[in-house]
DNA sequence: TTTTTTCTACTGGTTTTCTGGTAGAACACA
DNA sequence: TGTGTTCTACCAGAAAACCAGTAGAAAAAA
């Protein structure tokens, strides 16, 4: 667990300690200490119940970071935010699940049971936060106009400028222009990371 | 609409008709007829309600080829299916959302008016489909070594090469070669269709 | 312990993208 | 009718990605 407030860390600690007496508990109260503890590797770690305010570093981040550094930990957003867009946004950042803090023992150990069998895993506040529709998360959208719109799903299609322009009747110079346009509206600078972030915004 | 059951026609005709007596409804009853009118852009459409199985397509295929067309048109899939696969592939797809044949009048206005004002639209059964986390998905997935996944985010995090060459403390070569493996694995042909198809799998 | 997989590394050549310019025509709207 | 936006188009050079191989070392699995 990576987690700075201590009554949560005791209750987790408990928690854990009843239910799995048999998993090494290792407790983290910074991002960077625990990221340290990835990159030396010592030990596994399986599951990652993450808090969203940390000291030194955010959920989102810290989620990133850790699966570059170790994919196949398993991690679980652990927060009182009940914000949807930050939810999605730990989910894009490669989480496996999301628990508000809220959730009692059987609730909190089903969800880890959940996500070590490799499915998603929230509590079930989280799911009805989930399953409304979010308006919000457009607005931070960049305005694309329409060819753009329809040009970024051609690359995300995996289409080179020349193939699109074939396919549109138009030259490729105009392709490309439009792809840097793209690529400058979402402030990237290739088409990987313009296509994960167009992914994530729901574009395509 | 595209919708090949003369039944359900008749329903959304009547529904549309009464609820939205100004607005211009389209019938077509297979997909390439659809497509072609899109093509020829006669009339904006503003709003599609697709079936899924239709006599020469499926709705997936369609609203994929539909968006690429008209990426402002709003796309809902319309369709008895409810497999949580299905739908979200629909969404991945570009669908604005996803009703089941068994929503009621008002319920099914209440999606055409929030696709209509961008938002998604779920009916509610879908909504819980939706919210439940799936196991299912996961079994489709092309299995990536470890290596490979890290690789995988750090390509889409908009990093070359040669950055992840450096952060790795490994040679580019190697991460070429890593990159060339994961667009075999997943039958692609450059990093933007392989990060499209990884954000598609949750795997980013 | 053998076998298989994964991770590493290289050559060399081709294609594509990315960068930083510029700029005219068409269109929408005020 | 002017103004801003969008779509179009071009040049040229640098950087990066893509392709088709091969292959040794390390690690994991049988």
């Amino acid at each position: 667990m990576v987690e700075d407030h201590p009554v949560v860390v005791e209750g987790l600690r408990r928690i854990l300690a009843q239910e799995m007496p048999h998993a090494a508990l290792l407790e983290f109260n910074t991002g960077e200490t625990f990221l340290q503890h990835l990159r030396e590797a010592q030990h596994l770690v399986t599951l990652a119940l993450l808090d969203i305010t940390l000291p030194d570093t955010n959920g989102v981040e810290l989620c990133q970071k850790a699966k570059n550094l170790s994919p196949d930990t398993c991690v679980l957003g652990f927060s009182n935010h009940n914000d949807r867009a930050l939810i999605m946004q730990m989910l894009s950042s490669g989480a496996s699940g999301y628990l508000l803090k809220n959730v009692g023992a059987p609730e909190l150990m089903q969800c880890v049971r959940e996500a070590l069998n490799g499915q998603m895993a929230f509590s079930d506040e989280v799911k009805k936060i989930i399953a409304r529709p979010s308006a919000a998360h457009v607005k931070a959208v960049p305005p694309l106009t329409k060819r753009e719109k329809q040009i970024l799903r051609m690359i995300a299609d995996g289409k080179t400028s020349a193939d699109i322009a074939a396919e549109l009747l138009v030259s490729p110079f105009t392709i490309e222009t439009h792809r840097r346009n793209l690529m400058q509206k979402f402030d990237v600078n290739n088409a990987a990371a313009l296509i994960r972030l167009a992914a994530q915004l729901q574009l395509i």
